[in-house]
DNA sequence: CTTCGTGCAAAACCTTTGCATTAAA
DNA sequence: TTTAATGCAAAGGTTTTGCACGAAG
């Protein structure tokens, strides 16, 4: 109950994922850390059909199986490196949830953008709202759905679908 | 655009439903009587599964098929009636989304119970960040995840899992 | 050695769809 | 009659799993 409490800054998502599998006797093998590379080389959103679609097309020795993919999306969600945020297609769409303020997402029904906001003033309501019923929060999400700004006013430029392409 | 208007109060869920498929050249068929009648029974939150499983099993005249009921969710959905406020299990979880005060949910991620709190201060919030993205925000879903206040405190009496069976 | 992880293909799930039949308007 | 909806079974798409093989400790 003590270092294992200093998780907080300066700790690379490479090193959380190693402590958080070294704890339940996993291990970090090559394809999981592929999976993790690919997946904190940027703060895209994606989803699990997009990695897959990378990792499994290498050609080098680098490729992972969509299995193993899949199965390492789990773990990097319960090492609190991931998280789901919504909805898309009939998939989940996945972020970091590590070393990344805490935020909410405006999402336009229209064009599919994903609109990122601190979720500063939410958070303080949450905390309240749980404090009052007893409830040990321990995170939230918030999707607000609607239309975006450019989607506003289509009738300027090109249609504002296209611009997704 | 006027007599369109006044569907806010006093209006029955089956007349409001009636009143959208008109609109569109849909029929308010037996079978889709027969969903609404069964949705709105009750304020449960339920999933796709549940209500396949209570239509299908019928065996008087009064059943319903899958697809239809599939069908008939997503035409009540588009109608305003129903929403998808959270997931759980692979599956979307519905509920009522016409009279009935505005609500999110804290969820316990331990015996899976979704406990409603009314959205006041979480709307105002919303309405702010959106105005200030200039997004036409139409509606939002929040979730907070956590552990209830029964299942907090476990040594005491049976165990909570076993009070949902 | 012993345990854990990977890749493959099959299986399991959930949801949608084509089509012939039946029911509304 | 004309158009829309139903039910079935098949197809689609996504996620999970059993198992033999390979890798890590």
């Amino acid at each position: 109950m003590s270092e294992l409490e200093n998780v907080s800054v300066a700790v690379s998502p490479r090193d959380k994922f190693g402590e958080y599998l070294s704890t339940r006797n996993k291990r970090l093998t090559r394809e999981r850390e592929l999976v993790l590379e690919q997946v904190f080389s940027s703060h895209e959103h994606f989803d699990r059909e997009e990695l897959v679609a990378t990792l499994t097309a290498r050609t080098d020795g680098r490729r992972v199986s969509r299995a193993t993919v899949y199965r390492t999306l789990q773990e990097l969600e319960r090492a609190g490196l991931l998280r789901k945020v919504a909805r898309a297609n009939g998939r989940d769409v996945f972020e970091h949830d590590y070393g990344y303020p805490q935020h909410d997402h405006l999402i336009c029904n229209e064009c599919g953008k994903l609109i990122e906001f601190p979720a500063t003033e939410i958070s303080k309501v949450v905390a309240e709202v749980s404090a009052a019923h007893g409830f040990r929060q321990r995170g939230h999400r918030l999707e607000v759905y609607g239309m975006c700004d450019e989607c506003c006013r289509p009738p300027e430029g090109r249609h504002p679908k296209l611009d997704m392409i």
